[in-house]
DNA sequence: ACACCGACCATTGTATACAGGAAGGAGAGC
DNA sequence: GCTCTCCTTCCTGTATACAATGGTCGGTGT
């Protein structure tokens, strides 16, 4: 069947069982771009660029696309290859109840089991983000703050709800690309910092109750118009 | 039961369009056969066994089992292949306070928008399942069950944690197969009659506690011990 | 006889080759 | 001049071939 003798073509590649981790740096260096908008929503991912630029094959590639599908940050169209999701208003409504629940549920426990290490850690990132901010960097800071609260709720020690939280945090990124004004991006006021407060405190309740107040707000700051390019209803836009 | 559809081998079993069907076929199949038990924790998906007994290529399948591996339902390991996942002791505890989280926190919306049709497919399901567990079938029992908490999950009407409900059910479908008591698996009792009581007469609040103590028990009937098979800790062993 | 070492086999990981469908462009007809 | 259709071309979906690795079994030496 083999009509051709293909001499074993440069395994460049082939170094050792370092496929692994070279996957692993290519999903986050998609993701990271994902998140910090420099790949926006709607763009398209050919499988060849994305194979040469990172030096694998395709199949890698696929492989890679395919996890990020599965993390809903692209859209995987049966024949048309893989684009940058583009989240519809009802899943951003979604997304924002969803953080509602697990974060501010999550609060109590982050209170009671939070260590030294960890305040340092969130003062840390705290920080950098409103340096970014001030800087203007907003792709920074955006990525800062996903990471803000990802590493919030680890800190529960549940670390099935903390994969839920990381993820819905990427999914709030795409979505800030989509709805967010320009203006004030991302959590600007000392809202982090305040949280962190109350939990050095241990202050649960309180702490869950900011942690509600600052979602509203970061939800609130959206402009969600229902973005009808999808489907335009011709009926609805007719009928009247 | 049937799906073993042995194809004439011909070169045309790559006829597309009936593809992304039929790797979702394919996958429901897998994913039915871990949830009813019929595929044990820790046991071995050969990639050539399930392509040829699905007739398609490794190429499907390793797709497959990489979705799988996400929902955590099957284990990669790099060189040794995939596994059905066993589930550790602390697994199972984030599992069940992840559910106890989001399934209550979500029971008085569910009251709010429960309609005719969700409370007859839902008396539906739970009749099913009665019947299943008086016929000593516990493999349908254990899927119905998820089942029913799925589909509750979903009238609630936000997508995002009714997919993460659906997600965690089949982990505790899992889980009950490594930790569960033969003797009364599932959701034995009433239960699910009496949730779907409290939902048609519109008290959320009533029913979500009724949830939690639901999950409790079943939480409880489960016999976690620590099985330390995995990764046998030497350093502790010989340390004494 | 037991233990260690080497080779083989089984199974996965990766690349490439091939085929089929969708989008865009060009040509022809009205 | 505009539009419709066909063709080309790119891109994805799938299979297969090849390389590498880990486990296992058998042989040999002490």
């Amino acid at each position: 069947m083999n009509q051709v003798e293909r001499k074993p073509a440069g395994p460049r590649r082939g170094k050792n069982g370092d496929g692994a981790e070279r996957h692993e740096a290519i999903h986050r260096s998609i993701s990271d771009a994902i998140i910090e908008h420099r790949l926006k929503p709607g763009a398209r991912l050919r499988e060849d660029a994305l194979a040469e630029v990172f030096g694998v094959s395709r199949t890698g590639i696929r492989k890679i696309l395919q996890r990020l599908a599965l993390e809903q940050l692209v859209t995987l169209t049966p024949r048309r290859g893989a684009s940058v999701t583009r989240p519809t208003a009802d899943e951003a409504k979604d997304v924002f109840d969803a953080r509602q629940m697990i974060e501010c549920g999550l609060m109590p426990e982050v209170a009671r089991r939070i260590s030294a290490d960890d305040l340092e850690a969130l003062r840390d990132i705290a920080r950098r983000e409103r340096e970014a901010l001030k800087a203007g960097e907003q792709s920074v800071a955006i990525k800062l703050s996903a990471a803000f609260h990802g590493r919030l709720a680890y800190i529960s020690g549940n670390a099935t709800l903390a994969e839920f939280v990381e993820r819905l945090c990427f999914r709030s990124s795409l979505i800030l690309a989509v709805y967010g004004n320009a203006g004030h991006l991302g959590c600007e006021s000392h809202d982090h910092e305040d949280l962190i407060g109350y939990l050095e405190r241990g202050e649960g309740e309180r702490a869950q109750a900011f942690m509600s107040r600052h979602l509203k707000a970061i939800e609130a700051s959206l402009s969600i118009h229902a973005e009808e390019d999808e489907a335009p209803d011709l009926f609805e836009i007719f009928s009247g």
